[in-house]
DNA sequence: GTTGCCATGTAAGGTGTTACATGATTTA
DNA sequence: TAAATCATGTAACACCTTACATGGCAAC
């Protein structure tokens, strides 16, 4: 997986420059990339190279020109072969857990503080991503699959960080009753 | 977040070898990184050349020699400096989500094939995670709030496995009644 | 008049992956 | 005799990140 199937699929909604796709990345958690200059145009001119795209350049006055994306039918079969494509697996890292695989040598109210942050850190991401969803840039509900399919995907995101939450109080309290 | 403090919180326990320590990588899903040559003997290297670690190299009969890596002082107290620095935000990458974000081209059954595999990959990997738990190379539980954190770690894991089943459960069953 | 938006692109580096290379010994 | 284990290391490259570079216009 990288980023290039995810450009597909927005370009499959809708022709797009690469400044709106950046815009659209860097403004979505779930399509999890930074949206950094260097990916997204070299990509762009690496899928024009490939045939999956075609450019248009719109000269407009007062304003930079903007080349303008739309996905080709070889593109198209190109996203439709990957989205039939066997599923990967998620592949989480959290960097926390590992931390704390290492956190018995801390004093217990230590050990709380690095929990209670991370606790906060994690609802306020939550927060993040709600108050995200609300304002989303791209929302397509061309049919009713569809808007099921994307309220599907971002409750996967909201479980994800619900379920972190109520582990983390879990394991505080859990650390609450352990005797030093 | 690199492998670097992930190695230090290993041979924070007990020295051990890059070939070891591969090992322990390699048959660990929670410390999840691939457990690749390339980076574990260049950062055994990086880490010496920090004064992380000492190195003792032992010559032995019949075998090639072994470059056993024990931390040190300075080692221990960047461990404890990591440990202690602000949790990262746990980083997902599901490139499933977005697979399914464009999924709605296919055909009803199409989606639900993918669907069922997805189930299916998470299904067998959540067994094979219980199963390197039952089996596992290492399993600090020096005190029992060493144990309950370890214990912690690993239900964090299954959680999120489990979460995943039930959700893409409740979206096959979703979708069912979703009218053509 | 400084900040932010529009819009394109480049440079450099971090972090990780797979595959290759060597060579002896043990196991099937 | 073929494959796996022990043990170290290198090469090439995939993918992503932050920061830099340019330049006009609009807003405050």
């Amino acid at each position: 997986m990288n980023i290039k199937h995810a450009m597909l699929g927005f370009l499959s909604w809708q022709p797009f420059s690469g400044y709106e796709l950046k815009k659209i990345f860097a403004s979505s958690i779930a399509f999890y990339w930074s949206g950094n200059n260097n990916q997204i145009y070299r990509t762009l001119v690496e899928m024009h190279r490939d045939g999956l795209v075609d450019v248009e350049v719109r000269q407009r006055e007062n304003y930079p020109a903007k080349k303008v994306y739309a996905i080709t039918d070889t593109g198209r079969s190109e996203l439709r072969k990957w989205i039939l494509s066997d599923p990967e697996l998620p592949q989480l890292r959290n960097s926390f857990l590992i931390q704390l695989a290492w956190a018995d040598g801390l004093e217990a109210p230590e050990l709380d503080t690095l929990l209670a942050k991370y606790e906060q850190e994690v609802g306020v991401q939550l927060m993040m991503y709600r108050e995200q969803e609300r304002r989303k840039l791209i929302n397509p509900s061309r049919t009713a699959r569809e808007a099921f399919l994307w309220k599907m995907i971002s409750a996967n995101w909201e479980r994800y960080y619900e379920n972190e939450i109520e582990w983390v109080r879990s394991l505080r309290l859990g650390l609450a009753e352990i005797p030093a």
